[in-house]
RNA sequence: UGCGGUGUAGAGCAGUUUGGUAGCUCGUCGGGCUCAUAACCCGGAGGUCAUAGGUUCAAAUCCUGUCGCCGCAACCA
């Protein structure tokens, strides 16, 4: 295991145009999950999460509801940030691109990119829709007029700035060759490849002129920045990243193990409490954006700056040690329809700046409700809160967890979770624990005594299959295979169960001569339940800390899991883990 | 049309890389147990593995064709 190693991982910055639904928080969730993990493992991990709040759509927005742009964003960014702490996400820093500094940075980017000849200027063409005043691409037509009013379009100009993407398709060629992990799952990387870098990489149009909600072009300021590079620099701008400073001034040709990184490894001693999120996070419940509470913010057409306390790490990046120390991210999860940009866009502008490219990007699957995609327009949807009043922070957070396949899309409706909350949290986990600490309470007074090796069968084979679990664990969300680590849990929790039929506790209870193996059946099992409590951390982690409460063990750490047996002393009283719900 | 998926018991899925008696969860039926949250444990029923051919001693698994469904196709942030 290595030791005080440098992890960062980040979601992709969520789009500040309306309140985020459950498909959308279930990337966070998962990378909360990792990034716990990976705490575990005794990395230092810096956890990014943030809001992407320019653009059109928002400029539309905020002016159909009279409102100043910021106002809007300042409000939905906030509603992001609840639920993110509602959901027990442990990032370490939330950004915001209307943030000044990552203004700043992005500027300082895009002149930088522009005076190396990286970006250039010429001019769009494509099919106009003059009512609509947009843009559309041949694709984007619908039987050859305006997708949006289905009018004609004509064919028009605009002056843009470019990104020479083409000048990089060897180099990008090349890096996806030698690193054939970098893109997940495969069969993204498949389409990926066959669809854009085979055929060959166009020249990237990287400004807007015909909206103004954005970054402007500091030389040129009728441009606006366009997306790619306002949103994409965001997992530097936030670590300090500063172009006019030589971060890694050395040539950036082989990337493909991380010996700069190495380099640049933290010095001894700042490592992260792994517990700082787990219970002090807010349980409240979002309210539901209605028109009162925009008509509020008209009214009150100033910001409070109170509100805007979005930095965990309050100091606003003044240097670039942070990126120095974190930099190249080791993962990015983001979701599947924009892994374009993660995985030839970004690799190309972080090549043009010199900078070492990102080792990981996972384009996840959608989360549909009922086999649709998620639309609140046709209410096929279900926000993060409702599912936490029903199931719990916890119950929602394994639903997506456990149930959300690698490579396809998953589903959600209130009838599967119930499903999977009733299965596998109250009957196979809550039950277990409950019925175990019953029986060591009733039996001993909570007392777990010492570890005793058998060589009975039954002992035997669950002190096997509970290490085999650490290890089966691990390799599933190093693998990013979130639902894999969950089962693999609960297969442990389910051979539990099995083995208190098989060992019979409560027959053993009934003579003083099998007292003595008694004890070690509720010992086998209580140890065993410490592994799960251990394991399930970063997927349930207030659970996970009630477990480990009740067994009153300060053994909590990966470490604690290479040898069964190391519990001892007393266990507490229990409550339910878990209430099955019953649907009336 | 190109590319990538996908079609397995009532539902949701695994198995296909490296062919060898079809597996898991939920539901259902029967049994057991009573420490426990009407939970837990055991067993049964239920599948021509989309379809048509082919290779093979042997195919859900390899090859070819067909049909259905989904995603992506360069700027939809």
């Amino acid at each position: 295991m290595s030791e005080n190693k440098t992890y960062f991982i980040t979601t992709a910055i969520a789009y500040t145009s309306r309140k985020p639904h459950i498909g959308n928080n279930y990337e966070i969730v998962m990378t909360d999950a990792i990034a716990r993990y990976q705490r575990m493992k005794g990395k230092d991990v810096f956890f990014l999460t943030g809001t992407d709040e320019h653009g059109q759509k928002i400029e539309d927005i905020a002016k159909e509801n009279n409102i100043e742009p910021q106002i809007y964003v300042d409000k939905v960014a906030s509603e992001i940030k609840d639920i993110a702490d509602m959901l027990n996400c442990s990032y370490d820093k939330f950004i915001r691109t209307t943030e000044p500094y990552h203004k700043k940075t992005v500027q300082k980017i895009f002149k930088k990119l522009f005076e190396q000849g990286d970006i250039y200027k010429s001019e769009y063409e494509g099919k106009y829709c003059v009512p609509c005043e947009s843009f559309w691409t041949d694709s984007q037509l619908v039987d050859g007029k305006c997708p949006d009013c289905a009018r004609d379009v004509n064919s028009a100009k605009e002056e843009a700035y470019f990104l020479k993407l083409s000048a990089y398709q060897e180099r990008l060629e090349q890096y996806w060759n030698e690193n054939v992990d970098f893109v997940c799952p495969e069969s993204r990387r498949n389409e990926m490849l066959n669809n854009f870098i085979k055929p060959g990489l166009k020249d990237l149009c990287v400004s807007r002129t015909s909206f103004k909600w954005g970054i402007p072009v500091d030389f040129d300021d009728k441009h606006i920045v366009y997306v790619w590079i306002d949103a994409l620099s965001n997992y530097i701008t936030a670590l300090g990243y500063d172009p006019d400073v030589n971060s890694f001034s050395k040539s950036q040709k082989t990337l493909k193990d991380n010996d700069e990184s190495e380099l640049l490894k933290m010095q001894a001693g700042a490592t992260r409490d792994p517990d700082i999120n787990s219970f002090s996070k807010s349980q409240k419940t979002l309210k539901d954006n209605d028109e009162s509470e925009l008509l509020k913010m008209q009214a009150g057409a100033t910001r409070d700056p109170d509100v805007n306390d979005f930095s965990k790490s309050d100091e606003h990046e003044a240097d670039t040690t942070r990126y120095k120390k974190y930099w190249p991210a080791d993962a990015h999860i983001i979701g599947k329809d924009i892994l374009r940009f993660h995985t030839i866009y970004w690799p190309i502008i972080l090549m043009a700046l010199g900078e070492p490219l990102p080792k990981k990007v996972y384009g996840h699957p959608w989360l549909l409700f009922a086999e649709s995609k998620m639309s609140k327009s046709t209410g096929n949807v279900l926000y993060a809160d409702e599912l936490v009043e029903k199931y719990g922070v916890d119950g929602t957070r394994y639903y997506l967890l456990a149930s959300m396949p690698y490579a396809q899309d998953g589903n959600i409706t209130l009838e599967y979770v119930t499903e999977i909350f009733n299965a596998d949290l109250a009957n196979t986990l809550g039950n277990l624990v409950n019925r175990t600490i019953a029986m060591s309470n009733k039996y001993f007074d909570g007392r777990v005594g010492d570890y005793t090796q058998t060589d009975i069968n039954f002992d035997v084979d669950l002190k096997n299959l509970t290490l085999k679990t650490v290890t089966d664990f691990d390799k599933a969300i190093t693998d990013f295979k979130l639902a894999d680590a969950c089962a693999v849990i609960i297969n442990l929790t389910k051979n539990c169960n099995k083995y208190i039929d098989l060992t019979t506790p409560w027959i053993l209870a009934k003579n003083e001569e099998t007292r003595e193996r008694l004890q070690q059946v509720l010992y086998n099992l209580s140890e065993s339940i410490r592994f799960i409590g251990v394991l399930l951390q970063p997927i349930i982690p207030q659970t996970a800390k009630y477990i480990l409460d009740v067994l009153k063990t300060d053994k909590r750490t990966l470490e604690t899991l290479q040898a069964f047996g190391q519990l001892s002393g007393n266990v507490g009283t229990s409550e339910p883990l878990f209430v099955r719900i019953v649907e009336k």
